[in-house]
DNA sequence: GAGAAAACATGACAATTATCATATTCTCGG
DNA sequence: CCGAGAATATGATAATTGTCATGTTTTCTC
């Protein structure tokens, strides 16, 4: 991780997105002085599972994954995270290590909250505590939806889910193809499969007409098709 | 659900549990004047799926089975919620219909706190929204160790962590069967499975000697024969 | 306490998924 | 642009899990 060029946050975008809106003018001067921009690189970490974060990170550009290794030795992919989401509040607010690490997909460009900000903040501005508190709960309704899909769907439903969920949540580039492009190794422990169960379902889907490929890059050629082993046809 | 005795909330102990702790005296009583509490016998419903909530349910004894329709017509059971644990939070302070639906596993006894008070005291009393913020981020933590439980573990290891979870959270009566009584069907939702599956697994487990049985009730005879199928050998 | 309904149990088989082996293709640094 | 290493692909096979059928036990109601 690099740090890079200063940016005032009262000026950014992305903060529109997050609870940090919720942040009085004086609040924001304080993180925009206290944070350091960082740079990290496609597959590089921003923190790892265990470690007291000394802040939270904003994400200003790029993808991150945010995992957990499992007791086999194999890392489960729980969320994808993108452009203004902040990462590592939860071990903040609870004062814990975390439980998951983070890691590029994309090139990064993250802001670093230093903690005590956003304990001061959170004690003495109630919209602030507010806003975080319905950001959280969000997040753990998204969980509560991961939760039903990987107890009551099959490996390839699952896996045609995160392919419409890859195109809804991030978009396709000029000629179709998905604008983030995971590994297969990635798509596999999104869903929680073996890797090359996850390219064999990926060759059938090709097979079928669903999907094309080009190189790592994977493009929707069927939506409905893909939908249809959604819902069990 | 029937309407019960009425209690002050002043006085009762499974508050020390919630965030309702960090509420002030004054909070409290009108808490306690505005809430009634509610008998929900074993098997009936506190709220379903799709609900608008009035307000939220304080569970002052009995467990709770939280859980969400699957497109293929099975149940997901995403948590069991038992004394002490606040239900209907996150779609109170989302405002939004509930993901989930609540039913009773035990004969319970729930207090019913409307709404408005819960909103009033969250703008009002920061203190409490920062406690509801702590126990949602220590949910949202339980939901994504469940979702690596899922990803990455056998339908058998899930099934023996279940019956070491039932014991840690809710122990064992004087004969040594474990408290809480699932129906196979309830366990084979928990864990994402056929209730065929389940009964089998059982039975293989009854079999090795790591339970035993007396009608609906499981008693755990091997603990670390369980603790070693978890861990893979 | 008899009968019905629900829950539990097990067999037989099919479908899904994992694992191991081995190609093949892509990617990237030198 | 070449070669090493990684990622992707596919075959063969075993293990896991689901489904349907059917029987047994438990539980509940009258």
């Amino acid at each position: 991780m690099i740090d890079g060029i200063q940016t005032r946050c009262e000026s950014c975008i992305v903060r529109q997105f997050n609870a940090l809106r919720a942040m009085s003018k004086e609040e924001l001067k304080k993180v925009s002085d206290a944070k350091t921009v960082k740079i990290v690189k496609k597959g590089q970490p921003i923190f790892e599972e265990g470690e007291k974060l000394p802040g939270v990170y904003c994400v200003r550009n790029g993808v991150s994954k945010l995992s957990k290794l499992s007791a086999n030795g194999k890392n489960q992919i729980v969320k994808l995270a993108a452009k203004a989401e902040v990462l590592g509040q939860r071990s903040v607010i609870a004062e814990e290590v975390t439980n998951l690490s983070a890691t590029a997909v994309d090139d990064m460009e993250v802001c670093f909250i230093p903690k005590e900000i956003i304990s001061t903040t959170l004690n003495g501005n109630p919209n602030f505590t507010i806003e975080v508190l319905r950001h959280m709960a969000h997040d753990l309704k998204e969980a509560d939806d991961v939760i039903v899909n990987m107890g009551q769907k099959t490996v390839k439903q699952r896996i045609a889910e995160a392919f419409l969920y890859l195109k809804t949540n991030f978009g396709e580039d000029k000629n179709g193809f998905l604008s983030l492009t995971l590994s297969r190794e990635d798509i596999a422990n999104v869903v929680g499969t073996a890797t090359e169960s996850c390219i064999r379902i990926i060759s059938e889907f090709k097979k079928k007409g669903f999907l094309k490929t080009s190189g790592k890059k994977v493009a929707i050629v069927d939506e409905k098709g893909l939908q249809n082993v959604i819902d069990g046809f």
